[in-house]
DNA sequence: CGTTCTTTTGACGAGAGTCAAGACTGGTGG
DNA sequence: CCACCAGTCTTGACTCTCGTCAAAAGAACG
C-alpha cells in the first residue's frame, strides 16, 4: 500500500522546476513514505475545515479545490494535475480552507504532515521550495481572479485551455492532453455554466483552435489561442529562472 | 527616514494574530530597517514583471495588487492596509507577478530581502509565519474566486464589506472604518462597473446595512450583512487559533 | 473659485443564465 | 456480445442581470 517512488519523482521533478533542489534534499524527498489510496469521481477526500495531518500527493487522475455558495451554486478554485502536492498549504494551516474533490478516479499519496515538517526543519532548501510553490499556487489563483473578474466566457475559457495545455508539459501547436473534467467541472473553474461552456469550446473546435475528443484536447494552434485567452505562461514559472520560456512562449 | 519602530510593531502585531513569534524572534523583526516612502494615490510603485530587492510594509494609505487586460479593463487582486507586507512572496519570487499601486496617499516602508532572508535563516519560526502569511493571502484569493465565480453583485459587494471590516478589525454593529478606495477602485476588485458598484452600495445604505460619508464606513447590522453576503471570516484566521472566532462570529 | 475627479441617476442593450428536449457516450449486467 | 441506463453533451428559445452611454450634481484640490 505504498509504492511511492514514482509519484515522489513525478513530485521532486516539479519542484525541480522551479526551485534549486540539492542531491542531498532530493534522497530526503524521494524517501518520503506516504500511504495510496484511491478516490472515485466526484468523492470528496478533505472535506471544508476539517484538520487534516497529511497532505494529498495527486498520483493519478485529477483533483479540484472546491467551495460551494449557499444557493448550492459551485466554484472550483484550482486544480491538481498528478505530480502536485494539493494541500501542501496545510502544513502551516492543517484546517482545511476548502474542500478536496476528485473529478475523475484518482489516486492520493497521502504523506504525514510529521514527516514533511521534519523534512523542512532538516533542510532549510526544502523549506524555502514549500513555500514558494505556496506563492505559484497563489499567482495561480491571482491568474484565476482576473479571469473571472475581467474576461469574457470565450476569453476566459481559452485562458483556462491554455493553462491547462503549459501545466501539461506543452504550450504548442499538436500538444495533446487527457484532462478528465467534465464541461461541468470546467463550467465551476470558469464562473459559466455547462451550456455557456459548451457552447464556447464548440465555437473553439469550428474556428479550429483545438480538438476535443471524450476528455482528450489537442492544441492546433497554440498562439491563436494564446492571443484569444490573453495568456502569458510566465505566472506559472514552469521555464528555469521563470524568466526566458522557450518552451511556453507567446507571441 | 527610517522611522521604522510603529510600522514594524503593527507588522508583529499581525503576524501574532496567526503565528506564535517569541520574544526573541519579536525582537528581531523590531529590529528591520527600512527606507519610508511616500507614494501619492494612483501611483504604481512595483510595475508588472519587475525584480525587486526588497519588501514594501504598508505604514499608512492603501495598496491594490493590479492586473489589466488588453482591452484596458482593470482588475484588483488584492488589498493590503497598514501593517500588511504588501508582497512578502516577492522574498522567494523576487519577479513581480502583479503592479502595486497605492490606491490613497500611502506610506510604505522598504525592507530588504537580505535583512528579511537574515531573519528566516536564523529563525525558523519567522520563516513558518512568514510562509503562514502567505498561506493566509492565498485563502483571501480563493475567497474573492468564490465571490467572483459564483455570487450576484449584490451579494459579492456586501461580502467584500464583511471582509474590509473583519480586516480593520471590526466584525459588529457600529464598527467603522476608513477605507479611502473610490468606487472605482471597488468596482475593480468585485469584476463590476462603478456604476453597478454605486447602485449595490445604495442599495445597503437605503436598506440600513450600512452608513457611508466620504471614504469612511459603518456597519449598522453585521450580523444581517453577513448573512446576505455570505460571509464566513474563518479564513481570515484572525481570531487566535482560527477555530472560535468571537470578535467575527456570524450567526 | 474654477477645474478635475467622484458620485449619482436614467434609459437602453448585450452577454450569459435558464429551461427544456434530444443525441450521444461509456460502463454494467444479462 | 449486445442492450440498457445514467451521465454527459448539444442545441434552441426566452429571460434577466449587469454593462454601456450619457448627463448632471457633488466633492476635493490647488
Amino acid at each position: 500500500m505504498d509504492i511511492s517512488e514514482a509519484p515522489l519523482q513525478l513530485f521532486l521533478n516539479k519542484l525541480r522546476l522551479r526551485s534549486t533542489i540539492n542531491a542531498d534534499e532530493g534522497r530526503a524527498i524521494l524517501s518520503l513514505l506516504g500511504q495510496a489510496v484511491r478516490i472515485p469521481a466526484n468523492r470528496a477526500f478533505v472535506r471544508l475545515g476539517e484538520r487534516v495531518d497529511h497532505a494529498n500527493l495527486v498520483v493519478e487522475g485529477l483533483v479540484g479545490r472546491f467551495a460551494e455558495t449557499r444557493e448550492g451554486g459551485r466554484q472550483i478554485m484550482a486544480f491538481h494535475l498528478p505530480g502536485d502536492m494539493a494541500n501542501l498549504n496545510s502544513i502551516v494551516a492543517p484546517a482545511a480552507g476548502a474542500a478536496l474533490e476528485a473529478l475523475a478516479a484518482t489516486t492520493i499519496l497521502r504523506v504525514p504532515h510529521a514527516s514533511l515538517r521534519e523534512l523542512t526543519r532538516h533542510h532549510p532548501g526544502i523549506a524555502e521550495a514549500f513555500w514558494l510553490e505556496s506563492v505559484v499556487d497563489a499567482a495561480i489563483l491571482e491568474a484565476w481572479i482576473v479571469n473571472l473578474g475581467r474576461r469574457d466566457a470565450m476569453t476566459r475559457t481559452a485562458h483556462l485551455i491554455c493553462e491547462i495545455a503549459c501545466r501539461t508539459g506543452g504550450a504548442r501547436d499538436g500538444h495533446s492532453f487527457h484532462f478528465p473534467a467534465t464541461q461541468l467541472h470546467l463550467a465551476d473553474m470558469l464562473g459559466l455554466t455547462a451550456v455557456h461552456v459548451n457552447r464556447m469550446l464548440a465555437n473553439l473546435r469550428t474556428n479550429g483552435f483545438i480538438r476535443v475528443s471524450g476528455r482528450r484536447f489537442e492544441i492546433l494552434r497554440w498562439q491563436a489561442l494564446a492571443k484569444l485567452g490573453e495568456f502569458d505562461p510566465a505566472y506559472l514559472r514552469v521555464g528555469r529562472a521563470a524568466n526566458d520560456d522557450d518552451t511556453c512562449k507567446v507571441a
